[in-house]
DNA sequence: TAAAATTATGCAAACGTTTGCGACACCCTA
DNA sequence: TAGGGTGTCGCAAACGTTTGCATAATTTTA
């Protein structure tokens, strides 16, 4: 024990027995006797000994690690889905293992081989903004190691999923919009090649199809950040006098769109009305207070742990299914 | 390689040399021929070799791991944190491994034990609300594993320390309230045995004491959440009409006592004045926009595993030290 | 041409575990 | 008293690396 931490052989040595029989005492393994048994424990306690995780995951050739991957953790919903990951895997003797992709593209294809090298059992991901490109997760699943994609998945990959119902969350909320009385809203949509992007854009135009209104092109803008609301700030303001409502991707630019508005002496919901997605706490927290979709980040990152444990442990060989969480309308001051 | 990661020993394999060659043609050891590192290196990429870090880790006995124990992934601020140590961290090799105490004591307690476990070489930590006992941290300093605490600090541990002036902080937004002519101020305070909560605590009877406005014990409020607060909304109620001003330990406390307020037929700043602590994104997302004092989150990280890496390499028996980062205050349309 | 130096490679131990197997020393039974 | 059973324990291999040292082949030097 020349450095702090105390191994089972230090232990050996000190009680003059075989390493095998402490760790076998360690354990309560019958062969070994009471007195043994206790004489080892005794001792290991002392000295606060503490199994080497490394050692066992190269023996074992498993870490109970797993590994996750998410854009941005400031994100409430994201790391919701992370508290929801911890208590699952903990609950089941698994450690966690947390990457930030701060939707860049190299960092997250860095973070998976750094993940890759900590040997962890399996892999949770909700990809990036700027990825495009999934070969980074082939080799993933090339190596054998599970993945549970979560949120905004990749359909690319033979995986699980567990995934909100984005369709259905923006189709009841533009819904609720027309039923208030709108005819001309303004989605402010998210990258189309996300998955979560797409479909509540779609979810938008159904709810536009259903109701008979016509579809216009000019209403939809690619803006899914405060930042980029801002630098678009002229385009949107152009449009809202015409427009009778704002949908947005996310909260975040509901609320930063809702300010824009306000501080251009719109009144809302009088003038305007906006909605939101992801129910992010700062929805309830603004005025008007925002009316938008609840997304159980949380269940959702519980649901997605539960999955990878399970493959990794029961059925390894189970088809892959994807869980979808139903949408919830949020109705509030603003719509 | 029976199971989809190759080994050392299976380059060696197929290409007939030993596995010690294989090893030093990887890191173009000088010992080894030119032609063997290229066939070793072009082997190695094409079965997607990845160095085991374990095993690394076990040979050279430390794992370029550091753990981090933040109370809540949640807020913005630990968020940030974050952000700051892992971008320190990989920029320097280092590898992240996150948990959250969820402001418990065991929680924390088990964490600190996980990541001894996992034999981090270091450790950044954040103590939670409810720990008073710092014995487990006792244990990991006697492990000779260093610890830099960050924000919510230990001075029972000989340690690195990265702290707001959080007591400054206090004392200039209070002042800033007095300035104002407020002479009852409300203050909603954190736990009195975490640095933070006393530090700010003392910077407002400090502020009062500057300015001879006598200290009033029963305009002090342990109340730190929005829950908190909702329970002990009749109070606060009870007070409001005779304060003047509400500053409140973090920042969703003060924007909860904002709402409060204004659903109680209170108008801010006129009737009252609220300032928070923090700034945490909300504080300028609500109406009226908060005043609030700034905490550098990211850098705070950032230099606190700087700190623990500097002290992982060049100088092991350097001093501690404590860096203090300066608290501004950010003034909005609440006071 | 023998000795010395250089070049390229392999052996084996070590890191901290687990675990199948074999080795004892007993005690019991027939 | 020989055979078998049982209760305790140790040996050694294995997991994937790194690295000091030995080895062998080749080249250089005197």
């Amino acid at each position: 024990m020349k450095s702090g931490q105390a191994s089972i052989s230090d232990i050996a040595k000190a009680l003059g027995v075989s390493v095998s029989t402490v760790s076998r005492a360690l354990k309560n393994h019958p062969d070994i006797s009471e007195e043994t048994c206790r004489k080892v424990q005794e001792y290991a306690r002392r000295v606060h000994y503490s199994p080497n995780a490394m050692a066992l995951a190269l023996k074992q050739k498993r870490s109970l690690t797993i590994g996750v991957i998410i854009p941005e953790i400031i994100h409430h919903f994201f790391s919701s889905v992370i508290s929801g990951i911890e208590d699952m895997a903990y609950g089941s003797g698994y450690r966690v293992m947390i990457c930030q992709s701060n939707e860049d593209y190299l960092r997250e294809m860095i973070n998976v081989q750094a993940l890759i090298d900590h040997r962890v059992d399996g892999l949770l991901v909700s990809i990036s903004k700027n990825t495009l490109d999934h070969n980074h997760f082939r080799d993933v699943h090339q190596r054998e190691i599970p993945i549970v994609f979560l949120d905004r998945v990749c359909y690319d990959i033979p995986s699980d999923r567990v995934i909100t119902n984005d369709f259905e969350g923006a189709r009841l909320v533009v819904t609720h919009l027309l039923e208030r009385g709108c005819k001309k809203i303004l989605h402010l949509a998210g990258p189309q090649h996300l998955s979560v992007g797409r479909d509540r854009y779609e979810g938008y135009r159904q709810a536009l199809k259903e109701n008979n209104i016509p579809f216009d092109e000019e209403y939809v803008l690619r803006c899914d950040t405060p930042v980029k609301l801002n630098s678009r700030r002229n385009q949107v303001l152009a449009l809202a006098p015409k427009a009778d409502a704002v949908f947005a991707v996310n909260d975040f630019t509901a609320v930063a769109a809702m300010r824009l508005l306000q501080e251009n002496a719109f009144k809302i919901p009088e003038d305007i009305r906006v909605a939101g997605f992801g129910d992010d706490p700062i929805a309830a927290m603004v005025r008007p207070a925002l009316t938008t979709v609840e997304q159980r980040g949380y269940d959702m990152g519980r649901e997605a742990a539960r999955m990878l444990i399970n493959r990794l442990t029961d059925d390894k060989d189970k088809a892959f299914q994807t869980k979808t969480y139903p949408a919830f309308l949020k109705v509030r001051d603003s719509t």
